[in-house]
DNA sequence: TTGAAAGCGCTAACAC
DNA sequence: GTGTTAGCGCTTTCAA
C-alpha cells in the first residue's frame, strides 16, 4: 500500500504538506496541491482510515445496532439514516443484536471499541445501553424505535400508544366489542406503548378490558400463529384482532386461515406497519403505519447534531405519529356465524409457549 | 479512556508484558497475567482496536455491502454470516449500495480503507469490485447472490436458471402456454440466469419463445406493477406470470387485482423466494425458493478460509440449488372458450416440494 | 519471563 | 507556504 510518505517524497515535499494538500487545507500553493494530488492518484494512493480515525479520535463513522436485519420496521429507517449520515460525511455500519441481550451488549461494546462517534440503538432489554456508560461515557448514543429505561440519551419512536388507541376506536366504530392484542414481549417499550393504548381505547369506549385478551409473543408469525390458535380457543367470543408487528400479521393470517376463519367477515385483522404486501393481498389488510423514513431522518438529525456540537445537551425524545390506513380486512363483526365457525374446525397446529393473559388481569 | 500504558504504570510492568497478559501470551507468569487483568478490568480497561488493526494490519472485520437493505434475499444470508463468521472472531459491517453503481464502488473503497479483511459483495453491475482492483488488489472478495463478469473471484449464487426452466416446466404440465416472466435488470447475473432457464424450460418443452414474454424492471413492487399492467395489455394470451423477485411479487399480484383477474383461475402466478406472507395469504403463493441460509453458509465459509489462508488460491463458484414450492397461486390455465363448468375441480394442491437439482456444484 | 524501544500511517503543533 | 517533529495506542522485535 502507498503511504502519505511514498506520496511526499515522490512529489518532492514534506509529510505535512501532502496531508494538508489532500485534506483540502488553505495553506498550500495551489500548484504544489496539484502536483500532490497527481502524484498520489498516479500511485494509487489511498488514506488509511484506520490511523487517520486514530490520530484525529474520530472514525467519521456511526454505529448501528438493530434486533433482526430482515425486519422493515428497523432496516427502512436504517437505509434512510445512511444517506441522511452519508450527506454529513459519516458512514453508517450496522450490526445485528438478534434480540438477545449478551449479544447487543456485544456489540456495543465492540462498536465503541472501533471508536464509532455515535450509536444509533434499537434497545432489547430496558436497561438499553447501560453496559456501555462503564467504558463509553462519552460516546452519544440515540435511541430509535424502542426506548430503554435510560433518561438521559435522545430517542425517536413512532407513537405506538396514541397508534393502538386509535386502533381500536376504529375497530370500536365498526362494533366489535371482543378485542384481541398480539404483540411482543412486554419487556420492551414498543410492547407496553401498544398494550398502554389499546386500554386506553377500551376504556375510552367503555369496554371491560377483561372481554379483551392480549397476546406478548416473540417477533416471529410463527409465535403469533400459535398465540391466535391458543387466544381463540380460550376466547372464541373475540372478533377482531390487533396484530401489533409486522411479522405476526402474516402469522394471524395463516392461523384464521387454518380455523377457516374469513378475513374480514368473520374475523376483523388489523396489521402494522405497511410492508408491500398488505395492499397486495385479498383482503387488503387494514393496519397502523409508522413514517419509517420520517423516524430515520429525524434520527440522523439527532445523530449529525450530537456529532457536530460535543457540547452536552438536554436529551430530547421525539415521538412521531402514525396513520390508520382502512383497507378491507376490517368489517363490523357478524356475532353469530363467527363464533360458531370458530368452533366447528379445529385447529391441528402445534402449541408451542405462548403466554396469554387477559388485559383485565395485569391492569392496576 | 484508560490506555494499556495506565494498566502498565498501576500494575507496574511494562507495556509489553500487559500487551501479552490481555492477549493470551503464553510466556507470562500466572500471577503476573492475573494481576494485570485485574487492573485492566478494575481500571475499566479496553483495547483500542484501531490501534490494534494498525498494528496487526488486521481488523478482523469483514464488510458486506448489498444493493438493498430490505430485501430479504441478501438480508436473510447476512444474518447468517455474521453468526458463523463471529464463531471465528470476524465482525460483519454492512453498507448498502442501492443498486447504484457509484455507491457501491464507493463503499467498496471505503470499507477497504477501513481495513476489512475481506468482502462479501454482491455486486450491482457486471464491473463488480474491479475498481477495488487497482487500489487494493489484494483484499479478498466473495460475490454472493449476484456474480460480476469477474472470473478470479469466490462466488456463492443460487441456481436460478434450473430454477427458472423448473418453474416453467411446472406451469407447461399444467398446461400453460403463454407464460409471462417479470425480472431484473438485465445487467445482472440474476436475470441473465432466470431468463436463460425460463428460455431453455420453453424450448424444452417445444413452446414458441415469442408467445413468452420477458420484462425486466427494477426490483420494487412498483415497477412489477406498471410491467404486468403494461405486458397483459400487450399479451392478453397470456396465463401465467413468473414475477422472478421477491418484491415484484406484490406489485404482480396488485395489477392482477386491479385488472381483476383471479389467481389462479385466470392467471397462475409464481413467487420468488418465500417471505412469510407467501404462505400466509389466499391464494399461497407458489413459488421459487433458495435456501439462504445455506448460502449464507457457504459464504461465510469461503471467507473464513480466504481470511485463514492468505495463500493464493484458485477461485471457488458455488452454485446452490433451490427448490419449488407449489401451493395455490398455480393452476390449469382456462380454456379460452370454455364456461366455468369447464373447470369443475379448482387445484388446492397441497404444498409438495421439489428438489430442481442433487446437490451443489462448485468449480474451479 | 520481562522491559525498552521501534514503529504502523497519519495529523497537528511548531518552526522556518 | 512548507518541512520537521511528536505522538495517537498498540504489538513485536530485541535485549536482558
Amino acid at each position: 500500500m502507498t503511504t502519505i510518505r511514498e506520496v511526499a517524497r515522490v512529489s518532492g515535499v514534506g509529510l505535512g504538506t501532502v496531508s494538508r494538500a489532500l485534506n483540502g487545507d488553505p495553506r498550500v500553493r495551489p500548484e504544489t496541491r496539484a502536483r500532490v494530488i497527481a502524484v498520489a492518484e498516479q500511485l494509487g494512493y489511498r488514506p488509511n482510515v484506520l490511523a487517520q480515525a486514530m490520530r484525529t479520535k474520530s472514525s467519521r463513522t456511526v454505529g448501528l445496532i438493530v434486533p433482526d436485519l430482515q425486519n422493515e420496521f428497523f432496516m427502512a429507517g436504517a437505509e434512510v439514516v445512511q444517506h441522511r449520515l452519508a450527506e454529513s460525511g459519516y458512514r453508517l455500519i450496522i450490526g445485528c443484536s438478534d434480540n438477545q441481550d449478551h449479544l447487543d451488549r456485544n456489540i456495543l461494546q465492540s462498536m465503541a471499541e472501533r471508536r464509532v462517534d455515535a450509536i444509533l440503538h434499537v434497545p432489547c432489554t430496558p436497561s438499553g445501553s447501560t453496559s456501555l456508560r462503564e467504558t463509553f461515557p462519552d460516546l452519544p448514543v440515540v435511541e430509535f424505535c424502542r426506548r430503554s429505561s435510560r433518561d438521559d440519551v435522545d430517542s425517536v419512536i413512532g407513537d405506538e400508544e396514541v397508534g393502538a388507541a386509535d386502533v381500536v376506536t376504529h375497530l370500536v366504530g365498526l362494533g366489535h366489542k371482543h378485542i384481541a392484542l398480539i404483540t411482543g414481549p412486554t419487556t420492551l417499550s414498543t410492547s407496553e406503548a401498544r398494550i398502554r393504548g389499546f386500554r386506553r381505547g377500551l376504556q375510552a369506549a367503555k369496554i371491560p378490558l377483561r372481554h379483551c385478551p392480549i397476546a406478548s409473543v416473540e417477533f416471529t408469525s410463527h409465535a403469533a400463529e400459535n398465540a391466535t390458535e391458543e387466544l381463540l380457543q380460550r376466547h372464541p367470543e373475540v372478533t377482531a384482532i390487533f396484530a401489533a408487528s409486522s411479522r405476526g400479521t402474516a402469522g394471524v393470517m395463516r392461523a384464521l386461515h387454518h380455523r377457516r376463519l374469513a378475513v374480514p367477515e368473520q374475523m376483523s385483522v388489523v396489521g402494522f406497519l405497511d410492508p408491500d404486501w398488505f395492499d397486495s393481498v385479498q383482503p387488503r389488510v387494514t393496519c397502523f403505519k409508522l413514517p419509517l423514513g420520517q423516524m430515520g431522518t429525524a434520527a440522523a438529525v439527532l445523530l449529525v447534531e450530537r456529532l457536530n456540537h460535543a457540547v452536552p445537551r438536554r436529551p430530547r425524545r421525539i415521538v412521531i405519529p402514525g396513520e390508520l390506513l382502512v383497507r378491507d380486512s376490517t368489517a363490523p363483526p357478524k356475532p353469530a356465524a363467527a363464533t360458531k365457525s370458530a368452533r366447528a374446525r379445529p385447529a391441528k397446529t402445534t402449541t408451542k409457549t405462548t403466554k396469554t393473559q387477559a388485559a383485565g388481569r395485569a391492569s392496576g
